[in-house]
DNA sequence: TCTAAGGTCTGTAGTTGATACAGGCTCAAG
DNA sequence: CTTGAGCCTGTATCAACTACAGACCTTAGA
């Protein structure tokens, strides 16, 4: 499976630990094996945790997945969240990048020992 | 100093044990007394991880702040690194609002448990 | 002077999301 | 029959803190 999805084994087993995959069949020699149905849904964790989605947020998402009582009105609330913490994520981050472009802007880049990007953050 | 900057005391003490506050004076009864370059270090320190600079990047940067031999040039590959660490993030971050906002903009948002993120998810 | 509330001390364990072994078993090819 | 690869479990490690437990100290009020 772990060549099958590029997820690493060590990832795959953790999942398994924490219940976010279910415990697969064994072998009599105790080998996993695993079919269509788990490599569906270690795909769909995959994409979720590519998409910044945490491990608990997965767990709220394959809830709906595997209880088809749940609706469509709770994924939309955990999808909404997640969207708003990404975007201020980006807001940060965006915040971030000024400071530090306009700072690095200022660099002499020389071998002196005096430094804008040092000044500015001994005096900010 | 944990009141003054605002710092949390636990991390504080982490930052002492990790090297990146130096050991403070201590009196009789063994309790920690800081002074002004303490704070003023600890500013510097709060600054810098505020722009997202790791704690390895810190310690790089105050090595200019005690090592007045090292140079502007150091601290300019640094932030410059980081500068692009920080960018390639907002780019990532860019692309999964894009993903995020289409697919929750395709919830119907209803009591059906049918819904746009999942099969998202599940197809993609 | 006593007491209670709060601050500080050390040291250890927990957090998130994996990753990296060690040491042992099994399997398939040559 | 051997050799190398793959799988097994269990534990340790990473960043950057945070959260206790249990002990000690200090200070203000009665």
């Amino acid at each position: 499976m772990a060549r099958a999805t590029g997820c690493n084994l060590e990832t795959i087993r953790y999942y398994e630990k924490i219940g976010i995959m279910p415990d697969p069949p064994r072998s009599t020699k105790g080998y996993r094996s695993y079919d269509n149905a788990h490599v569906k849904r270690l795909k769909f964790v995959m994409r979720s945790r590519d998409l910044g989605f945490s491990l608990e947020e997965v767990r709220g998402l394959l809830g709906l997945v595997d209880d088809r009582s749940r609706t469509c009105a709770d994924v939309q609330l955990i999808a909404e969240d997640h969207l708003t913490d990404v975007q201020a994520k980006i807001a940060d981050l965006q915040r971030i990048e000024r400071v530090l472009s306009d700072t690095v802007a200022r660099c002499t880049g020389d071998a002196a020992p005096e430094c804008a990007v040092i000044d500015g953050l001994l005096d900010a």
